[in-house]
DNA sequence: TCTGGGGTCCTAGGACCC
DNA sequence: TCTGGGGTCCTAGGACCC
């Protein structure tokens, strides 16, 4: 049997949310740019301007930080359905040179290239028209890596940037690998690397020496994968598999993060409500039901605790989120200490138990229904044009106690 | 420096069942 | 009354990614 090498290119937007805020702003072009939030605001980067990164400003710094280190940088919030459409374009260009299309995040995606060549060219050529085609379509650049792994790829994307291409032949891995940082081995981070450090490997051919038994005593599962990665193999569940194979979703979620510290019980529960809504729209957009209710809770501190509750029948109602959600908070919150962060999260998607009422059954399709259409509504006239009567929120179930249609604060529009 | 919001995957302990 | 081993589910926390 041949040996058969997959072509993969790992396409990487550069600058992304920059890049797309100065396509609606092009007076952006050239200098420093901050996307993510205003300088006085808590909050991380999301992106900065190659300008803005030459004072040291990158993404994930806090952005009281970024306005420290460039002052004149200017601050830009971020625009979600913009980078969206964005991507959307980006990925239809993508979709044209391959059928085996994964977008990973927003702003970057694997594609399989293996045996286009009769279509395309060889790699590099087909790596060209792809950035002609990328420019001309959406108006930005990109950067492609190509390797025989997406693991490959991906490092040779970064390697790339901005604008650029860059292949790895199949067999001289290990030695393009060999003298970098172990920590641009992607899914080692800070704690990998420090373990790493400490067993006198710090760079990616100190690790390819090491004893793959010795790294699987030390890292369990991780340690096998690391190995593998050494030498340029796609190991680990977040590289393995077939490139394009779309598995939805496994978890649902949102969070909040206030701009100062609260213990007003009404304003945290009006916050676990909004969240609730926000996750049993996003079930239903998805026709999804979820089985496991999560309640993310960060005090002052940010000591942060999780806790869930999994229910027979998974639902997609904002009411039946709130209520469990809602048990949680006070089950778990040091009653008077200043919270900074809520969320709520679903997750096992799926049927649950058959064996329900009739008539229970009956009626949670309805409010499902009643649901359904008020986010269409919504939808088309914005957020505020439809709020349910009090008296509905309580659901047709009536299987609680808790009235959440008493709370104070449940105004969307006040708070968006 | 004072730490977002969206996720995925892994580990580990305890409950429970056979 | 003492005691096994395996499998699955649930929960909590944490590393990591963009």
């Amino acid at each position: 049997m041949p040996h058969l090498s997959r072509t993969i290119f790992h396409v990487d937007m550069d600058a992304f949310f920059v890049s797309v805020e100065e396509l609606f702003d092009p007076s952006l072009k050239g200098k420093p740019v901050i996307v993510g939030g205003q300088r006085h605001e808590r909050g991380v980067v999301s992106a900065a301007s190659y300008e803005a990164r030459k004072f040291g400003v990158h993404s994930a710094m806090p952005l009281r930080t970024a306005a420290k280190l460039c002052p004149q940088a200017i601050f830009v919030d971020g625009h979600p359905d913009r980078y969206r459409e964005c991507s959307e374009r980006a990925r239809r260009v993508l979709s044209s040179f391959s059928p085996q299309v994964e977008m990973v995040s927003i702003d970057e995606a694997y594609l399989d290239m293996t045996a286009t060549e009769r279509l395309h060219g060889p790699p590099l050529l087909a790596a060209h028209k792809l950035h002609e085609k990328m420019k001309a379509e959406t108006d930005l650049n990109c950067s492609i890596g190509i390797g025989a792994s997406r693991l490959i790829a991906k490092v040779c994307s970064g390697k790339a940037k901005p604008n650029g291409v860059l292949y790895i032949v199949p067999g001289r891995e290990a030695k393009f690998l060999a003298p970098l940082d172990v920590r641009e081995i992607p899914g080692v981070g800070k704690v990998s690397e420090q373990k790493l450090h400490a067993l006198g490997i710090r760079k990616v051919g100190d690790l390819a020496k090491y004893d793959d038994s010795d790294l699987e005593q030390q890292f369990g599962k991780w340690g096998v994968a690391l190995a593998g990665k050494a030498r340029g193999e796609d190991a680990g569940a977040w590289f393995e598999g077939e490139i394009g194979a779309d598995e939805g979703a496994k978890s649902i979620g949102h969070e909040h993060t206030y701009d100062q510290d609260t213990a007003n019980v009404a304003q945290l529960e009006a916050t676990l409500m909004r969240l609730s809504e926000m996750v049993g729209r996003r079930l239903r957009e998805n026709q999804l039901r979820a089985r496991t209710l999560q309640l993310k809770l960060r005090y002052k501190d940010f000591t942060t605790i999780t806790r869930a509750h999994s229910v027979d029948l998974p639902t997609q109602l904002d009411n039946e989120i709130f209520q469990h959600i809602q048990r949680l908070f006070h089950a778990n919150w040091r009653r008077g200490a200043e919270v900074r962060l809520l969320g709520v999260q679903a997750s096992h998607f799926g049927q649950g138990s058959p064996q329900l009422d009739f008539l229970e059954d009956q009626a949670g399709e309805k409010w499902e229904h009643a649901l359904s259409a008020a986010d269409r509504l919504r939808d088309k006239f914005g957020e505020g044009a439809i709020t349910l009567g009090t008296g509905m929120k309580g659901g047709f179930r009536e299987r609680t106690h808790e009235n959440p249609a008493a709370l104070p604060g449940k105004s969307k529009r006040s708070e968006a």
